[in-house]
DNA sequence: TAAGTTTGTGAGTGAATACTCACTTTTTAA
DNA sequence: TTAAAAAGTGAGTATTCACTCACAAACTTA
């Protein structure tokens, strides 16, 4: 990966991030990036293929931050760890999760599968702890979960601060 | 509010809610609605107008959906009308309420106030009931019924109904 | 009915857009 | 060292965009 490639890539993520997909031109992204405009279409093709290229990152970011939830082997320190993970997300990559959230409105980069792997395991984690209806309380802590990184990705950490301890005491974790 | 003017906004709603603001064009708009495009600027200025024709409705659509929790007077009943809001809510204006969601990505349009007679309300409600943190019980199930709209906006009321006696257990109510 | 006002049309306009291409510079490797 | 490949440029292009405007049709009201 040539450094201009990455410059292409670091300033389409922050400008679709903030301003959307199609608000943004490419004369902007080159201007942003300091490069010509040409060399976007060499790289990447087209626009689409530019974030197609970004969104490509999305599975490796997901894993690395799902990793050390999944291989937990303690219901509580699964359910514990899941609450945390929003407030441990660091502020460089909130471009990168803005963008992954706006574009969930759009068909065809929706995919409720992403996050399964983590609902599995929230599910298994109340299952042990005896809940009554495991797949739901996953769901549901997974939904709140969302709601506080929009909100962090929307006013910063410290606004949703309180809420951490919180849910720590209400599942007792 | 002429024929036309009405068929120009439900168009712009339309198109606006599923493809993005940005994505639509004017020519776009006029066409579906079977109206010259000059028309849309005789009657909104231009297209920011347009979208705040739109937008100006939040206001009356919001109350007409919240009044009828604002006025309860019983605390558990205020929990369970909030439970069942996302459910109650008729898919003729899903459009509507799917803009409403995507905007909010806008700083220009969004306005964290626009929940607060809610949020208030059910504070009050969960203070009546004795929780030993009412002001985060609310804004909890506050974010808890706005996953779930977004879940039925995007995938349907049958995908999210089981959430709906999970709640109400819950809560007791 | 006549005059004025509102509603509506659609061809036209300049600016912006995504993308191309002939060309130059830099890097790679035999 | 040299030639091929890759990286990079920027002026150019066809198209689309939001918006204008001269004009016409349809209402309103005196």
């Amino acid at each position: 990966m040539t450094d201009k490639k990455e410059k292409i890539l670091n300033a389409a993520l922050e400008l679709f991030a903030n301003d959307g997909y199609n608000a943004v031109s490419t004369n902007k992204i080159a201007t942003q990036a300091g490069v010509s405009e040409g060399l976007i279409f060499k790289h990447f093709v087209n626009k689409k293929g530019l974030l197609q290229a970004i969104m490509d990152d999305t599975e490796r970011r997901l894993n690395e931050v799902l990793s050390h939830i999944i291989f937990e082997t303690a219901p509580k320190e699964v359910i514990r760890k899941v609450i945390e993970l929003p407030y441990l997300t660091p502020e460089s990559s909130y471009d990168f999760w803005r963008l992954q959230f706006k574009l969930k409105w759009e068909k065809e980069y929706y995919n409720p599968d992403k996050m399964k792997p983590l609902i599995d395991k929230l599910t298994w984690a109340f299952q042990e702890l005896q809940h009554e209806a495991p797949a739901l309380e996953a769901k549901l802590l997974e939904q709140t979960i969302e709601s506080i990184s929009i909100g962090i990705l929307r006013d910063g950490k410290e606004q949703q601060m309180p809420f951490r301890n919180f849910l720590l005491e209400k599942y007792k974790v």
